[in-house]
DNA sequence: CGAATGGTAGACAGATCGGTCTACCTCTGT
DNA sequence: ACAGAGGTAGACCGATCTGTCTACCATTCG
């Protein structure tokens, strides 16, 4: 592992149990033992090092949920492949996500305003509703799909939510059983 | 108006926009024009001023709610007003709630972690589940209203969160679709 | 061998933070 | 008129923040 990917990662646990502004440079580098002058010569500012903390987690949220989720064609257990997915996350039963804190781009939205990060924050979240509507549009017109995206991703937001500020770790099962009566009376 | 209030008032605006740590001191002081001597003798701390906005906001939205919501008694009417208003609320037509910049007590307990204002966020969110099981249950059994007042709340929670950093204006409509579905089937 | 590279350790600068304190001003009640 | 209360303005303190810079060390390569 590079000192560069060991910064990322570090960071994004760091910002992602205590919040962006909670934690301090130096904290992230006693924490990996990397020296200042090596951070600033990969990224040029906190900030820098923030968008790469959430690139690393775009990518590696993204490839777990649409792995899941590639395993299925019928649109039924697509979703259902979404939705125990989440629940395996509220559970801390997937490594490669860290314990649940919550939802990583909701967090670091809320400490921004009119601010180049909330731009990519709001990136992560339409890529999985555009991966949803992809997805769902091989089963159903393009109006159907589009309507369901939006329905599945409001689910899934409350889900998290729920999981998290809520304390109710069977939230995805919860979300789950709303999201099945969708898909059998195509309301 | 006395300068406590404005204090709080003003302190909720800046927390809610640009979050609890990137606000200073200093900067409510400048927006207020209150001295800081003053501040601090309503407050012992910059902390205790959040507790105090934290009580602010929950009573304010409180009341705002459960006013919309009292009106009525059938559940379905219950339900649907609590909807309406959060469509209210997303598009900015609610004035005592200041424009919409997604859930304050989900932004606070993002800059947080085994803290104090953590626990009065969590209260918040469980008096409102726990006035969504009270007027249920005047209606249905006390574990069909249990089960539907959560569905609701993750319902709600969605919707703000897509609202929000989905930047979707009609999330309330997409929930109270789902809403339907469920107080209809009894699901 | 010796120069160059790329790292470490950490002092340092400039700004800002929360919070304290002094000095002054302006009302009010007697 | 005058004492006291409560407000303002803002200097000030110590801590902490991001970011720069110097000095040193280890490895590698010509």
């Amino acid at each position: 592992m590079t000192k560069r990917d060991d910064l990322i990662k570090t960071a994004f646990e760091l910002f992602y149990q205590h919040g962006v502004h909670s934690v301090g440079i130096n904290q992230i580098l006693a924490e990996t033992g990397v020296a200042k002058k090596t951070l600033y010569s990969h990224f040029a500012s906190k900030e820098a090092l923030l968008e790469a903390v959430i690139a690393y987690r775009d990518e590696r949220f993204r490839l777990w949920l649409f792995g899941l989720m590639d395993a299925h064609t019928d649109p039924e257990e697509v979703v259902q492949a979404m939705f125990d997915g989440l629940d395996d996350w509220f559970n801390d039963r997937v490594d490669v996500l860290m314990p649940f804190q919550g939802c990583f781009f909701v967090k670091v939205n809320a400490e921004f305003l009119q601010h180049r990060v909330n731009e990519l924050c709001f990136e992560h979240k339409q890529a999985i509703v555009d991966y949803l509507v992809r997805r769902l549009s091989q089963h159903y017109a393009a109006e159907a799909a589009q309507r369901l995206a939006s329905q599945l991703a409001l689910l899934k937001e409350g889900a998290i939510a729920q999981a998290y500020l809520g304390k109710d770790r069977q939230a995805a099962q919860v979300a789950w059983r709303l999201a099945q009566g969708l898909l059998s009376t195509g309301r």
